[in-house]
DNA sequence: GCCGTTTTCGGCCCGACTGTTTTCAGTCG
């Protein structure tokens, strides 16, 4: 719904127009929910503004009347007034200056109104002839800082994949866990909450010594800048070293990491201050105001609102701030997980489903030997998911329209699929099943004729080519794989990789109902830079009632660690482990697998 | 611009750090 995308980033742009024009602060926050909304919906949004559906629209949370008439005149018009309006009145190059760490709305319109400046070039001219000293609350450090940042900016990619975050984050708990006075440890921010990309990584840690603490982290392998070191917080830019994965090294050459420095009184308030987000800990603090009490992240104060200094500097006792736990339950909320902390309707639950674990995984679905790109044997693959508890392994490597992946042509797999066969009987404790990842090429049809799937135990089918279909095109195709009577899982979806490549963009409503139909799983596939289906993806598949398979697309025995990222993704979709078909028990699991048999 | 277990009008989260200042504005998360 490449539409509702476009909205999203109009949404997003007029925010930050606004703003820059000194607008309402309430009405850029306004806009920037709606953008944040719409970026998020699975709903077809196009149609209901095309047919002027003001009142099914505005039942969206975050969209008004306003926003309605905006996305109608859209839809029914091809373009947004005020969004033109806003366009005429501010040049291009502005918003990109917006994008320099330290500039914000303010100075980049005092830049503008007094000096001209509407692009990063303009702005580098009066830095180069020093006018820009001339402006109020401008000296000569805050330019150095604005020089740096532009450099940075230059260089660097989009988000980090949260693959590679975790492995830095890993390295600097570890490393700070072991500082003199360092009693607590974690890291909390968008890595904890699952988030497939992450902006920076936040680590809290409760200590006596701040100044140690400090000096060790501002001082750590690899810090290439300190930019900010205060009593209770520090920041740092951190160069990445490059990890290898099967798509290449990461884009981005290094990574900010905020240092949070609390007593260990208030740990539960700080980490929930510092894991977010920024939209649930509003929420969470408006609902605190509703109950007579105030929350930051020194604790939950009962609060007239009388005094206007912060409860915590004049002696006040903390209603709760030991644990999350504690803070939800006098908030009159269950503990909410941290990948369900997104202001995506949480706050209205009065029990939390039990969302999956990485424990609850019993069968891996989704893997691929030496026989195509893999590189472990059946034998070596099946000896780490057995070590991992797994009760199955489906061996799936590639079908033969994938060339490049090795794909098996009929009489390959027809001698592997013996070979699988085999290896299940000589080796105890798992069942490890003959399957294939086959193609669903451009038109719909398999890569393999029906004789051959029917020989299989498990048929993944995915898209590998064609990716830039339309939304119409991909939705037949999808739709298509999904009523062949074959398939069980249709493997990551949409074919995109994060930062990378969009993938498809199919009616998925439509795919909910087809999967549901013809009792098909949807799979998210772990890898870091896949996480196919999504987390709103898994969201809407839920509610819709669909099965849902979580696969590490083994190639790598490092893949299987993997299978943290999607558990994170389907608990960000709030998938309970029923609807999980790698939970079920072996017999029922391969109850279901024979019964498309 | 959105929203309503006080409201269809009047609210709309909270604190740390920096760099510039002599008490604070701007930015960030």
């Amino acid at each position: 719904m490449s539409f509702t995308k476009a909205a999203a980033t109009m949404f997003n742009e007029m925010s930050q127009m606004i703003e820059l024009l000194g607008g309402d602060r309430f009405r850029v926050n306004a806009h920037a929910k709606a953008a944040r909304v719409l970026k998020d919906t699975t709903a077809d949004i196009e149609a209901l503004a095309e047919a002027g559906d003001t009142k099914a629209l505005v039942a969206i949370e975050g969209i008004g009347k306003g926003t309605a008439g905006k996305l109608i005149e859209l839809a029914q018009h091809g373009n947004m007034s005020e969004y033109d309006e806003l366009r005429n009145q501010i040049p291009k190059g502005l918003m990109e200056v917006l994008e320099i760490q330290g500039l914000g709305p303010k100075t980049v319109k005092l830049m503008w109104d007094e000096k001209g400046v509407e692009s990063i070039d303009d702005l580098l001219k009066i830095i180069e002839d020093g006018s820009i000293l001339e402006l109020p609350r401008m000296g000569q450090k805050t330019v150095d800082n604005i020089k740096e940042s532009i450099e940075f900016l230059s260089q660097q990619g989009g988000r980090l994949h949260i693959g590679i975050a975790q492995g830095v984050a890993d390295r600097f708990v570890e490393m700070m866990g072991q500082v003199k006075g360092v009693k607590r440890c974690a890291f909390a921010g968008s890595l904890r909450r699952g988030k497939e990309t992450i902006g920076d990584i936040d680590i809290l840690i409760a200590t006596s010594d701040s100044d140690t603490a400090r000096a060790a982290f501002t001082t750590a392998d690899g810090v290439m800048k300190v930019l900010a070191n205060g009593e209770k917080k520090a920041s740092i830019r951190v160069a990445i070293n490059d990890e290898s994965s099967r798509w290449g090294a990461e884009d981005n050459t290094a990574v900010q990491i905020d240092l949070r420095i609390v007593d260990e009184s208030c740990w539960g308030s700080a980490l929930m201050y510092f894991t977010g987000s920024k939209e649930h800990n509003v929420r969470l603090r408006e609902r605190a105001i509703k109950q007579g009490m105030t929350l930051n992240e020194y604790g939950l104060f009962k609060d007239d609102g009388s005094d206007k200094t912060p409860p915590q500097q004049r002696g006040e006792k903390p209603v709760a701030c030991k644990t999350e736990e504690d803070i939800y339950a006098k908030l009159g909320l269950p503990m909410i997980p941290p990948t369900m902390r997104e202001d995506r309707g949480e706050m209205e639950l009065t029990e939390t489903p039990r969302v999956i674990e990485v424990a609850d995984i019993k069968a891996e679905l989704h893997s691929h030997t030496t026989a195509s790109d893999g590189k472990m044997s059946i034998e070596e693959s099946a000896a780490i998911a057995k070590s991992r508890g797994f009760h199955t392994l489906a061996i799936t490597d590639h079908s033969q329209s994938s060339a490049v992946a090795g794909g098996l042509s009929p009489e390959r797999l027809y001698k592997h699929i013996k070979a699988i066969r085999e290896a299940n009987k000589k080796i105890e404790g798992i069942t490890i099943m003959p399957g294939s990842e086959v193609d669903i090429l451009v038109d719909g049809t398999l890569d393999y004729d029906d004789d051959l799937l029917a020989s299989l135990d498990v048929v993944v089918a995915s898209p590998h080519a064609g990716l830039r279909a339309k939304p119409k095109q991909a939705t037949k195709r999808l739709l298509k794989a999904i009523e062949h009577p074959m398939v069980h899982i249709i493997g990551h979806p949409t074919g995109r990789l994060i930062e990378r490549r969009p993938g498809l963009d199919p009616d998925w409503n439509e795919i909910f109902a087809a999967a549901i139909e013809h009792d098909v799983a949807l799979e998210i596939n772990c890898h870091w830079m896949r996480l196919d289906l999504r987390d709103t993806h898994v969201r809407a598949a839920v509610d819709a009632g669909c099965k849902i398979a979580i696969d590490c697309d083994v190639h790598h025995p490092y893949d299987y660690d993997n299978l943290r990222f999607g558990v994170m993704t389907g608990q960000r979709g709030w998938l309970t482990p029923d609807r999980c078909i790698n939970t079920w028990d072996a017999s029922t699991l391969h109850a279901w697998l024979k019964s498309k048999r």
